[in-house]
DNA sequence: CGTCTATTTTGACATACATCGAACAGGCTG
DNA sequence: CAGCCTGTTCGATGTATGTCAAAATAGACG
């Protein structure tokens, strides 16, 4: 299901997207449009040296096991990678999001 | 419900986004969360003279009234203005909502 | 006024989703 | 091995959402 982002996100004002990019493109916008999904990649993407332990961004109003379940759904959309290091998990960030999507409003001509 | 455009959106590796910041940014990428949502968006977007009749951008494979549930969805998010120009209903991108959106992903720093 | 066209609203329905507690798995450390 | 800590998965539940057909609204035009 991972969403491939290097080649998602034409601009959006630039054609009309196609059926299969607006389906790439909208899993990415919806993976960020919960409340509790966009503090925790907000966090993530914030944090010194550009990972976070779960245990650090676990204080967002929700249980455990349910903010397990949103930083899955933001891995799921390509937006974040995991890694276990020993006792911790760290997320980051996933390679090139960040420029992908500003590239979707950037403004094209 | 209408989303403040001008003032959401500050760049999310910034720092970590207050709860209130989160609703709102989220409820942007919520409305674009939506492939027929995204698609009825970048139509818009890209048409020429920034803005587009409904009766232009119903070909995306819904009924009428469900392209017309989630314009209006889109316009309640702040995405989008309408206006009625005798017989037809016009729609564009709202003033500042790609600049804002790209905001978001800009890399501070 | 009546009718035609364009768009929105309503009501119904099936599916998706956010959330939780409980159970499970990975890995340190006695 | 046993216990503890971190994090994920499972199962259940209430709510939100996408969709459509049908009805309603809003103008235009005789």
């Amino acid at each position: 299901m991972e969403t491939d982002v290097a080649a998602c996100c034409p601009p959006l004002d630039e054609r009309a997207l196609t059926p299969e990019e607006a389906e790439r493109a909208a899993a990415m916008f919806k993976a960020l449009g919960d409340p509790v999904r966009l503090r925790l990649f907000s966090q993530i993407a914030s944090h010194p040296g550009g990972e976070a332990c779960v245990c650090d961004i676990s204080d967002v109003g929700v249980s455990q096991p349910t903010v397990s379940h949103h930083l899955k759904k933001l891995r799921e959309a390509g937006l974040l990678t995991s890694e276990r290091r020993g006792t911790w998990v760290y997320y980051r960030v996933a390679p090139s999001v960040m420029a992908s999507m500003a590239r979707s409003f950037s403004v094209s001509g």
